[in-house]
DNA sequence: ATTTCGATCTCGTTT
DNA sequence: AAACGAGGTCGAAAT
């Protein structure tokens, strides 16, 4: 949305193809986060191909390039285009009168292609947002949570880094136990199946061959509950598991 | 949406917010998808918690429950509360004036609540969408050339079934080679890293020991292509891969 | 641009 | 209700 002193939404109600068509090209030349509500079709192609048969639909242009195409259920767009996307607004005068709203990107090659039959709603908003999000509650938190008391995960292990490269990507945090035997934790904010299991399983493998260590090397899974079939994984690959919330209760 | 004969959009623009909240809550009532824009502070608790500044957003409230609120960036919501959520509009008298649109569910539980400081527009969207989505270069489309042609993935492979169970879950194909070697096939649809070569490792697995076979078991991977750590996992645990696109080039 | 992994992932399917 | 995996996942950080 461009910015602006107050803000402001400009409207139309029911507007012919070619007024629609106006008022979207005029939004997105002012940076508006523009919306139109009406019948479409919906053809997409690129990383894979999809046809949307006609149907009212809520289509929402943002400024960044986005499209989005909602009806009127589920929490995900039916059609969508990323940021980054080129747009061209245009009326069809073919057989059949459209409006055709196109999205293009490459990289992947990648098109969206909404054609209106009738538009109901055109609406261009305009305003600011500077407001932060915060955010907790986060596998960095969980994270922050055991640097800070390192006793969570078990009496007298010392945290050596976070982040740790290994041949097969970066363990979450490292460090060593009582014993000093090495440690690679993998933490995950909410209860885990099988994946987070392979996951550890890759780190502790990969760690034991870059260090061809003497001593074992100890893989512990951090998270609020594993599944059934995760903690048979876990205890397959002689793994551990430790109870830890992302947020002190 | 509610079904309607002809698609319709009820408006306000710079409504009060008591004029809001009456819109807003007629425009549920009639099942309609409901969006509203202007300038709010939005806070979430439930699986995480977050809290969002005040900035003008466009918030979205679809009749199965779902709430959307976004930014002028990015393809996804800032804040959401996913279908189902039952929710409540009030206006709130206090120090400062007020909309306040709250929405909840249980397991989990999640509260979203938005709070509109000054509303700019307010849409109510009827209409029908019996449109169906056709979706292709999926997993499944991957799947079917196999089982079409399965001398893609090597002459005389023969497929026997697919989501055949093991103890580690459902293999995507199952079949044998020239050899009479049992093959566990698994597909994506797209370039794969490290997570994929963990779950066909899983599953080979598991079929070693469900059938603990004289033969051992061979893993292949189809997919376009894999990144450099995948391969080099797929060589550590002698793992094979066959590069084949979803769909017909 | 590619790789890798987290996410309030969402969504569908099955148990 | 929980579990498991796909997804045009998206998004961010690092290379």
């Amino acid at each position: 949305m461009t910015p602006t002193d107050r803000a402001e939404a400009v409207t139309l109600e029911s507007p012919s193809l070619e007024a629609a068509r106006e008022a979207i090209t005029d939004g997105f030349d002012r940076g508006a986060l523009v919306t139109a509500f009406g019948r479409c079709t919906v053809d997409y192609d690129g990383r894979a191909s999809s046809r949307l048969e006609a149907g009212d639909r809520h289509v929402m242009c943002k400024p960044d390039g986005t499209t989005l195409v909602h009806g009127s259920e589920g929490q995900q767009p039916i059609n969508w285009q990323p940021p980054g996307c080129d747009r061209d607004v245009f009326c069809d005068h073919g057989d059949a009168h459209q409006l055709v709203l196109e999205s293009v990107r490459s990289t992947p090659a990648e098109r969206l292609c909404v054609r209106f039959h009738h538009v109901v709603h055109v609406a261009a908003f305009s305003g600011t947002d500077d407001g932060a999000l915060t955010l907790s509650g986060t596998e960095a938190d969980l994270r922050d949570r055991i640097l800070e008391t390192p006793d969570l995960l078990e009496p007298g292990f010392r945290p050596l880094a976070t982040e740790r490269e290994t041949s097969a990507g970066a363990v979450d945090v490292y460090g060593e136990d009582d014993a000093g035997r090495p440690v690679v934790v993998e933490l995950k904010r909410r209860r885990v199946g099988p994946d987070a299991v392979g996951q550890l399983r890759r780190y502790v493998d990969a760690l034991q061959r870059d260090l061809h260590a003497d001593a074992s090397i100890r893989g512990v899974l951090v998270a609020p509950s594993v599944t059934d079939r995760a903690a048979r994984l876990l205890d397959d690959h002689d793994l551990e598991f430790v109870s830890l919330e992302p947020r002190v209760e």
